[in-house]
DNA sequence: ATTAGCACTCTATCAAAGCGAGTGCTAACA
DNA sequence: TGTTAGCACTCGCTTTGATAGAGTGCTAAT
C-alpha cells in the first residue's frame, strides 16, 4: 500500500490537530477541518489503512488517532511547512567581553520563555585551541599564580604551591622560557618530549615548570567536560503528558544533572555536519530519560571554530515548525553578534 | 487554657505519627500508640483543645488531625528528640586543592542521597577580605589581561581592550602603582577617592586605571550574587503533598532560577549568630515558593572567615530529627576536612 | 476526671447507568 | 470503482446512588 496524496494530506491534517489540542483526533473532525470536502466515512477507511502503515494509532478502540513516531518523523521530514512566521525573539544585546556563561543563560532563558518549553546550551568547546599566553606570578610568599589564556580568551587560574620560595627574576625567566616554547602551539601539540625539553631547559626548577604543565593540562580537562546550561525545566508541567510523576521526575533528574545530556550533545555535534537542525522524536533521542519527549538541537559555531548546542527539549507534540524557526532566527542572532564585533 | 503534660504527650503522637504515615491521625490510634493508657474519647476532648489552640487541625469534619504549622513549631523547639543516631555519612573526601565547586556539588548530592530531600549549599562569600594582588599583562596587541586575587586565592579575571598600545615598561610600572596602593586593602575601602588619587598618580594612562578598578568592581559585584548548588530536586516528587503539578513546578522553578534562594542564604548567615541550625516551617521561609515545604538550613564556616550555607528542602512532615543530626554530622565532616589540610 | 456508647458527618470506593465520541462494516449510490 | 449514508457496537468518561469505614462530638454512666 502506497501513501498516495490524500492519505499524506489527512495525515497532515491529524498530526496538525493533534498538535494544536493534545486529544485524540476523529474522522468527523479531519472532514470538517480538511478541504478535501470528504465524508467521514471516507476518511475512516483512510485512516485505517494509515494505522495499518503505522503512521498513527489508537490509545484505544473507539478512540480517535493519534501520530505515532513514524508519523511525526514523516510529519517533520516532509510535510512540515518549512518557512513560518516566527515571533522575533530578541536576545538582550551583550557584550562580547561579557562573560560567556552569562550570554548562554541569558539565551537559554529566552528560548525557554519564548518556546514554553524546556532548554538546554553547551557552551563551546574550543579543541584545537591555541595557547596564547601564560603568566606566573607571586602572590604570597610560598605560592604562584599560574594563569593560562587559550586563544578565544579563555582563562584558567591555577595556585601552586612552592616548596622553596623563587626570586623575582627567576619567575621572570620561568615566564620567558614558557612563552616562547609554548605560545602559538595548540595543546595536543604539547605533549612529554617537549615537556622533557622544557624541564631540562629549566635546570633545578623543573618541578615548577611540571606543575604548570599540570595546571594546562588540567585547564584542557576541566574544558572537556563540558558546560550545560537548562532553563525552562519547569515548562514540561505545562503539557499533561510528561506531568505525570514519573515521567516529570526523570526529566528533571536529567536536568539537574546536565552531564546527562553530553550524549545529546556529541551526537548533534557529529550530525550538524550533514544538517543544520536535528530533530529526535521520541526514542530516537540518545538520552534514554527523554524518550517520551522530543528534542530539536542545533550546533551553532562562533568565531574561531568554537562549536555548541542548542537543544528545545518538550512533548512530541511539539510545535516543531516554531521551534525550528525559532532556532534559526536564533542562531542568526548569535552570528550577528559575534560577526559584529 | 494551657499545654499541661499530656496535651503535649499527645500532640508529640499526633506528629510523630504523622510524619511516618502522612496521614490524618485519629484518637483511637493514638490511644493505642501511646503509653498514657487513655481512652480514644478522652483523646478526643484533648484534641479537641489542641486544636483551638491552633496546634492541630481537621482536613475536614471526621478526619483525624494533621499538625499546623505552630504544632510543627512547637514540636520543632520543645518536643523533638535532640539527640538520634544518624546513618554514618561519608563526604568523599576531595583533596582541599581540588576545585571549590566540585566539593560543593558532592556535598550537596551526597546529602540528597542521604536525606531523600532537595538540597542546596551555597559557595563561601569572601565579603570583608582583602586585595592580596593585582596582575596586568598584555596577551595581545591591544589587549590586556588583568588578575585580581583576593585573600582565600579568589581569582577574578577581566580583558580589557586597549585603544592605543602600551608598551611594557609602561604595564610594569602600572602593575607595582596598582600593587603598592591597593593590596592588602578590604574591598571596601577602596572608594572614589582612592580611585582618583590612584588615576592621577598614573598620568596619561589614567584610564587603564579606571578600567582595571571596574574589574576589581566587578569582581565584587559577580561575588555578591552568590553561587549556589542544588541537588535532588527530583526527590520532591517522593511525596505526594509536593508533587501535585502547580506546587512541583514552583519549586523546580525555584531550583533552576537558584538565585531566588539568596534570600534564605541571606537569612540564615544573619540568624546563625544566635542558633547553629535554623528551620523554617511553611509560611517562615524566606521563599515564598516555599511555603508548602519546611526548610532546614545550617552555616558553615571555612578557615579565613568564609561562610556558606546549607539548606535541606523537603515537606513539612520531615523528619526534622533526622535531617538535624545529618546536618550536624556533616559539619563536622567538613570542618575535620578543613582543619587538618 | 474518665470512658462507654451512640448518632452523626464526611470521604472513599464501587457498581450501574447513561452519554458521547468514534469506529468498522455493509449496502446503496454515482 | 470510489464514495457515502447508516447503523450497530465499543469504549471511556461522568454521574448517581449505595455502602462501608474512619473519625468526631456529645451525653450519660462510672
Amino acid at each position: 500500500m502506497q501513501l498516495d496524496e490524500r492519505k499524506l494530506k489527512i495525515l497532515q491534517a491529524v498530526i496538525r490537530n493533534y498538535l494544536e489540542t493534545g486529544e485524540p483526533v476523529g474522522s468527523r473532525t479531519i472532514s470538517k477541518y480538511t478541504d478535501l470536502n470528504l465524508s467521514s466515512a471516507t476518511i475512516r477507511n483512510e485512516m485505517a489503512d494509515l494505522e495499518e502503515l503505522g503512521y498513527i494509532l489508537q490509545p484505544h478502540t473507539s478512540a480517535g488517532r493519534i501520530p505515532s513516531d513514524k508519523g511525526y518523523r514523516l510529519y517533520v521530514d516532509e510535510l512540515m511547512q518549512k518557512e513560518r512566521e516566527v515571533d522575533e525573539m530578541k536576545v538582550m544585546l551583550l557584550e562580547k567581553e561579557e562573560k560567556m556563561d552569562q550570554l548562554l543563560k541569558q539565551v537559554a532563558k529566552v528560548l525557554a520563555v519564548n518556546t514554553n518549553y524546556a532548554t538546554m546550551i553547551s557552551a563551546p568547546s574550543y579543541q584545537g585551541n591555541k595557547l596564547k599566553f601564560i603568566q606566573l606570578s607571586r602572590v604570597d610568599v610560598n605560592q604562584i599564580l599560574a594563569v593560562v589564556v587559550v586563544e578565544g580568551n579563555i582563562i584558567k587560574n591555577n595556585i601552586l604551591n612552592l616548596e622553596a620560595p623563587l626570586d623575582d627574576e627567576t619567575i621572570l625567566k620561568l615566564n620567558i622560557l614558557l612563552n616562547t616554547h609554548l605560545s602559538g602551539l595548540t595543546l595536543e601539540e604539547i605533549n612529554l618530549g617537549m615537556i622533557a625539553k622544557l624541564k631540562q631547559q629549566a635546570g633545578i626548577h623543573s618541578k615548577i615548570v611540571g606543575d604548570v604543565m599540570d595546571a594546562v593540562a588540567e585547564a584542557i580537562r576541566e574544558e572537556e567536560d563540558l558546560q550545560i546550561y537548562t532553563s525552562g525545566a519547569n515548562n514540561i508541567f505545562k503539557y499533561p503528558e510528561l506531568s505525570n510523576g514519573e515521567k516529570a521526575s526523570e526529566i528533571i533528574s536529567t536536568f539537574e544533572e546536565k552531564q546527562l545530556l553530553t550524549s545529546l550533545v556529541q551526537d548533534t555535534l557529529e550530525k550538524s555536519q550533514e544538517k543544520g537542525i536535528q530533530i529526535y522524536i521520541g526514542a530516537e533521542t540518545p538520552v534514554q530519560s527523554m524518550k517520551d519527549c522530543s528534542v530539536v538541537t542545533a550546533a551553532y559555531e562562533l568565531e574561531e571554530g568554537m562549536k555548541g548546542t542548542i537543544g528545545i527539549i518538550g512533548p512530541k507534540r511539539m510545535d516543531y515548525e516554531k521551534v525550528v524557526g525559532t532556532l534559526q532566527n536564533l542562531m542568526k542572532q548569535l552570528d550577528s553578534i559575534y560577526k559584529k564585533t
